[in-house]
DNA sequence: GTGAAAGCGCTAACAA
DNA sequence: TTGTTAGCGCTTTCAC
């Protein structure tokens, strides 16, 4: 492979016209094709690590995500989808992304820059601790630009790209409530997060507007996980079963599902269940899982997007989305009489 | 943030020595521990992108995964695991990961070595096709280091890290033929790719060492989606149900269970099904589903750990492993009074 | 064990 | 529009 001074030779200009070929320089159509054909005859490529060394960056955008060997404490669920929308978003504009998995102690965000192997970051799974939340703050003062992905922290003034969790909890309560039940528990994920919040103030509203009574019973506590939703279960069993369960999430809802099976109660004809985020196994379980779909990947798009605008521009204005879900019936939460096929 | 000149000149020494320090290189202890307080005092850390830069290298293996939007081919079922596995190894030495979306057109692999964004490449869902084939053929012919996952091109002399897919297909289907199940059919998975041939060759192996006959209705095409296990099943209903079916995944599997639910023909108990790669949804799903278990994050760590053993050594030998799997045994085969919990 | 200095391949400011 | 040139921050010989 050759370098740009044998492609500067063999085209005959000096090797600052074969850089701006390159970049998008301002450069004369003849003497462009020129280079081009050189460089594809030499099988020259800019060197990227070059280029941007060059630059004072990275070119990349890195991905937090929670890593816990032989835990998997970070819902994989939906981590397809917003891996493939921050993909197009920085395809647009030659970056990349950087995986960095990170244990929830690693809070080496600010080092990250400082060595520079990210010009900015996407925080999956973030949650309301101190120490997260002054590691966050730490690098807003520094000026770094990173965005929270489906997680708040109010009054932080951080990125934050979410989906509309209130209207999710909202829609899924309220579907149960207009399909005549009355006694609806929820089985909500760890308060830290702030979409289990949302998630339960939504379904909180649709009781309160539908004047139903939340007994105490009817406010379970999960952790996201299919194992406490199976738990939850066994409490429900004990304490009498309520018409209907929202639950914070599709992990949960399916363990719950589960559960609830062992003790020969079936969702959607015993007992109504909904879930959140659409997951691919909501299709897999029996009876498939109603739930809310979250628009995991343009929430990633979006969060990239708007991140590579910050390093561009130097603006540091934040940036906060909160995009819209969607309700989906399937099977856990329909009379057996009106069955449908999805 | 300080550079490197303020940090020698803090330390009293020069530039090299400070450069030393932080890569490793021979200094007096004293020397060291100068340096470092002044890094630390003056919050230095190495630029990694001129580290690089000034290497001739990039310090990201690159991770190649297929990407078609909206579709989702590649199983995401493993892919934490995998990652998890990737992600071990290269923080050993360093490392980072480039995730690298590729739609299976876009076959520039090449380009990423000589544009210098990656030092090696993890190639995942690479399938038996000439196009493909000959990308690869290329790449190695560079002398570039890849490794294939799960996937082998026999006689190509490719890195490639599998799982032991023959013994699999083996085990899942002699654990059936020891059940007592007699006619057992194979949902296979799309034959060019050897994981799926492999698992197939394990179930021929099986049924051959039974001396049980495989009919030509036994053999069940499939391509790894749920929706195609969803299908195998109306065919099963149209000619007859086999005693049990070999699974090439558990994503077919699933959808196999759901359609044969639908028909009213249930999983472990009027027919017996194994899956393959134990994935997440294999516990999800109802029955839970017997499978295989695929060690996907020893099998991501032993590819970057190779990988990067012929990045720093220079030397191409090409590595061939297969790791063990393992069954599973859960509901989805198991008779109804031996059922156990798992 | 340490310092001096020549690159690494590119960008960008300045000239022409 | 194009050429010249000074860095970018580090590694790495080569002396000392």
């Amino acid at each position: 492979m050759a370098n740009r001074n044998d492609v500067a030779k063999w085209a005959g200009v000096s090797e600052a016209t074969v850089s701006r070929v390159f970049s998008g320089g301002a450069v004369k159509e003849a003497t462009r094709r020129k280079v081009l054909a050189a460089a594809e005859k030499l099988d020259y490529l800019p060197n990227t690590v070059a280029q941007n060394f060059a630059k004072g960056r990275s070119g990349h955008i890195g991905i937090i995500l929670p890593y816990l060997p032989k835990v998997r404490l970070f819902s994989v669920d939906y981590f397809s989808e917003l891996l493939s929308g921050f993909g197009e978003a920085v395809r647009e504009v030659g970056y990349d992304l950087l995986l960095l998995l990170r244990s929830p102690e690693e809070q080496d965000y600010s080092e990250l820059f400082r060595a520079r192997k990210v010009d900015a970051l996407v925080i999956l799974g973030a949650k309301e601790a101190p120490e997260q939340k002054a590691a966050l703050a730490a690098l807003k003062k520094e000026g770094q630009p990173f965005c929270l992905i489906d997680q708040q922290f109010m009054g932080s003034g951080f990125n934050e790209i979410v989906a509309d969790n209130i209207a999710g909890g909202y829609m899924a309560t309220q579907h149960l409530v207009n399909r005549g039940y009355r006694k609806i528990a929820a089985l909500s994920g760890p308060m830290v997060y702030s979409n289990a919040r949302d998630r339960f103030h939504g379904y909180k509203l649709a009781m309160e507007e539908a004047s139903l009574a939340i007994r105490d019973q009817d406010l379970l506590q999960g952790n996201f996980s299919r194992k406490s939703g199976y738990e939850a279960a066994l409490r429900l069993m004990q304490q009498g079963l309520p018409d209907a369960v929202f639950a914070a999430n599709d992990r949960m809802a399916i363990g719950l599902i589960q559960g609830l099976k062992e003790a020969g109660v079936l969702a959607g004809r015993d007992i109504a269940i909904v879930g959140f985020d659409n997951a691919d196994a909501s299709k897999m379980c029996d009876p498939a899982l109603s739930t809310v779909d979250v628009p995991y990947f343009e929430m990633g798009k979006t969060a990239a997007r708007r991140l590579l605008q910050q390093i561009f521009t130097g603006e540091r204005q934040p940036f906060h989305e909160r995009l819209p879900v969607q309700l989906v019936v399937r099977d856990s939460c329909t009379r057996a009489s009106e069955k449908i096929t999805f």
